[in-house]
DNA sequence: CTGAAAGCGCTTACAG
DNA sequence: CTGAAAGCGCTTACAG
């Protein structure tokens, strides 16, 4: 807010490792008791008088007094910082959902703590370990856990909202949309542009709604579904699919790609192999990012509220209501150059 | 590594917020006091008796113990948690770099914090205050530092080390690469395919060596600068420099972009208005994501050795060594399509 | 409205 | 080799 710090009296010798100024120093300055200044400084749990209140606040400017944050979180037994479990911050999507997270938190006062637990794959259980020893004011993720990691997870007495999800989750606040609803809602704009064999392009075979939601559209249209190529979702993944694809010789015309960061990397095989996009095949991919718009072709998409969406995990969060339960959020079809539309 | 908590008895009626374990639980169990238990699990400052440090063991073990890492950092003055503060994690460079970092934090115990600064444009000073806030056992900033921001971070007495960083920094550890060098052998593979006219895509016009480095390849062929867009970092800046060169009209036949995430916007923007790459105008990139391998076309690009950069920071940080000094990186040349070379 | 004091869960100098 | 005790910097029930 105003320059907190900025008026911090310069120290003589400069070099010394100057001791951090305390509350003891700010009740001394202000010649107030130490729980005086958690009064004023928290406005709980007691009313204070005008006069002392100014004392203190002078105090606390003069010396640039900066609350020691581990202190209050042990005291407290929480801390405000929000913990946030991703999988790979190089993808794209969990990049727009940190910083909408981060937003979120920063509005409510809170400091986010990314973890990322693509490491995970290499061997340690995402360090959960390490998530219940800091302490935590609460825990997003938006990540898939798998059951002995759910139970750990939920053994936490700290408020867990899971993101990014496909489903409710046993005993867990869950947060996603409507995968299947925004898939099928895809594949519809292509079918609706005269595409009769589309093919799908995600991971996972088997739990992922958005496949279903792909063969439901073709399979309400009449139609037969066209190929599908699971691939793991990173770029390499996307890139192996979109040679896949070209290499397909069903009459293929158009493809529903589950990520961003598949189509992306689908996108340059594609090119490469000498499609045109969307004229030899047309494209709608799934998320909303940012730089779905500013790539070549743009990309057609489904987009998540991501921003809604963060504030609603990071509000679940600070007001301590992360029960169990399960919310969708509506997507929108963002029509750009890819699928022709 | 082996499963902590996985022993944890279950307890009754689960539904009880039950206390956490501590480490006088522990040393009940065990029999013992409670610095011991300190000294086992810390291996410091005192030897303890084999069979004695086997009875806590066990009862950690039982208990599923988990330290508590606020106590420990509020006793010791530090945390295990690394702060890294990065503009935006959207750009692929400050993503990867992150997740490079994290690595290296991870390999030696910590926990990275990442705090993004983005939010500073709108106001705030990039909440220094909240860094100092937490008991941080050192910061990495991937930023540039306004002259006040300095000054604050200075202040502080933790670790400071700066990355990405084009010059050494008064009073700081800076860790950089040869943005000169990288540009200077970018522009320079370029010249060597033939090139007459070449472009500049970047920001902050007057301070970025990487636009120096591209005017001094150019002179030293004997050859006249081409034009240089000066555009924000964001993707919105690339796809504006990437028009402004498909308009421009001065034989302009190749361009040497000052960042993935600018040449990634510039190359939609370019194909958008018919340009053929690298026929119509050969690019060259500067960074190194792995991104930049998977965008149509693949792009040529001068690669930072963002693993080798982290673990030194990290390093800097975990050792306590981050004097002043600048440490300066070497980049190497990546050639793919966008460069036709 | 204000303060003395206990407590959060660790670490470590000091004494045995 | 082991333990009692003080201390890190906060918060807050309790008493005045």
């Amino acid at each position: 807010m105003s320059g907190a710090g900025m008026s911090e009296p310069s120290v003589g010798g400069a070099e010394a490792p100057r001791r951090r100024v305390t509350r003891d120093d700010v009740a001394r300055l202000a010649g107030v008791s130490s729980a005086v200044v958690s009064y004023v400084l928290n406005g709980t749990p007691k009313p204070v008088a005008a006069a002392t209140r100014q004392k203190v606040l002078d105090a606390v400017e003069l010396l640039g007094y900066q609350p020691n944050q581990t202190a209050r979180a042990l005291s407290l037994g929480r801390s405000n910082v929000i913990g946030l479990v991703i999988s790979d911050p190089r993808n794209p999507y969990f990049a727009e959902l940190a910083l909408e997270i981060d937003n979120a938190a920063r509005a409510e006062g809170r400091t986010v703590m990314v973890l990322n637990s693509l490491a995970r794959r290499g061997g340690g259980s995402m360090h959960i370990a390490g998530l219940s020893q800091q302490q935590l004011e609460g825990i997003i993720i938006a990540d898939t856990l798998s059951e002995a990691e759910s139970e750990t997870v939920r053994s936490l007495s700290v408020p867990v909202v899971l993101i990014n999800q496909f489903f409710a989750n046993k005993g867990f606040a869950s947060i996603g949309v409507d995968h299947f609803g925004g898939a099928y809602m895809a594949v519809r704009h292509l079918i609706d542009l005269g595409h009769r064999r589309i093919a799908f392009i995600g991971g996972n075979p088997g739990i992922d709604p958005r496949e279903e939601g792909w063969a439901s559209a073709v399979r309400d249209a009449g139609l037969e579904p066209g190929p599908a190529f699971h691939v793991p979702f990173e770029l390499e993944g996307g890139y192996q699919a979109g040679l896949a694809l070209a290499d397909d010789a069903s009459g293929v015309t158009a493809a529903f790609v589950a990520s961003e960061q598949q189509a992306l990397a689908a996108l340059s095989a594609l090119q490469e192999r000498g499609f045109a996009i969307p004229g030899d095949i047309a494209i709608v991919a799934f998320d909303g990012t940012t730089c779905a718009a500013y790539l070549w072709p743009p990309l057609s998409t489904v987009a998540q509220p991501l921003r809604a969406m963060a504030d609603d995990a990071v509000r679940r969060i600070v007001t301590n209501t992360a029960h169990e339960d399960y919310t969708s959020y509506p997507m929108s079809l963002v029509v750009r150059a890819s699928s022709g539309g």
